[in-house]
DNA sequence: TTATCGTCTGAACAACCTTACAGATAATCT
DNA sequence: AGATTATCTGTAAGGTTGTTCAGACGATAA
């Protein structure tokens, strides 16, 4: 990727180059800019958060461990729709499960994962702030 | 929601109950479950942090404000790409625009969501300061 | 004024994700 | 053994999302 000094010297003297007005502080951010793996790892994570049935189940595993059938009955989803999406959490070791007989007993395995469940708790829960309005900006 | 004792007791006895194991633990945790509009707020909010190119912007603004076109060229993504994304985040003011002249500046709106990042990145592994050093080694 | 610049937007398309249904599996009971 | 149970899985439909393209808008310079 070309980084040209300024957005007016990028249009006068070269083609396709990446317009810039800071240089300097472009270098420095890209120096400080995890890699891309990472970054994926890290978009994958808040993705796994990003769906309320999701979120109800590691809300509920917050307490502690807990069935698949007592899931479905605490957050409204099917046990088939609890158990896709205890699939997708077990992936990247969100949770774990402990299997008893036919049972799957799964808890949070993670306490970043704890941190973020709360962090995002309380900023929801206690700013007080009015619902979210994501489209329709002016 | 109809919820039965135990899922033979709902077997035996009714026709399409929710089945619980633990009934006294899944009334606990659906007395402590936030409501709805939170969790979705809390979806929104992880699910704006899910996408790898918001994710850098967002990782670029922890420094400062940056303008678009160099927003653009620290993360990789085209201007284009780049406005849609803020508009996104602009919606639950998780970033905002300070404008002078045809220029607009975002910055970080909500120290929540730094803190949010901070944590996802610690939880991928690494800090801001450990890639400093590593960018300076190679 | 005209030309250029930085930013924003709408539409279209592909890729993805969620959900529900049906069935499969393994453990347990009669 | 067969029936029942709790969980898991494959599949497909439907909706959502990210990206690109083309152009629009207001601000600025010539």
């Amino acid at each position: 990727m070309t980084i040209t000094s300024t957005p007016r010297a990028a249009a006068r003297g070269s083609d396709c180059a990446v317009r810039v007005v800071d240089a300097d502080r472009v270098r420095a951010v890209r120096a400080r800019m995890p890699q891309e793996s990472d970054v994926a790892d890290l978009a994958v994570i808040f993705g796994l958060l990003a769906d309320p049935g999701r979120v109800r189940i590691l809300i509920a595993l917050l307490e502690g461990e807990m069935c698949v059938c007592d899931l479905a009955a605490t957050t409204g989803l099917s046990e088939s729709g609890v158990s896709h999406a205890l699939r997708l959490l077990r992936g990247p070791k969100v949770v774990t499960v402990r299997r008893s007989g036919r049972m799957a007993y799964y808890s949070l395995a993670d306490s970043h994962v704890r941190l973020l469940l709360d962090l995002g708790l309380t900023h929801v829960g206690h700013t007080g702030q009015d619902r979210l309005q994501v489209a329709a900006n002016g």
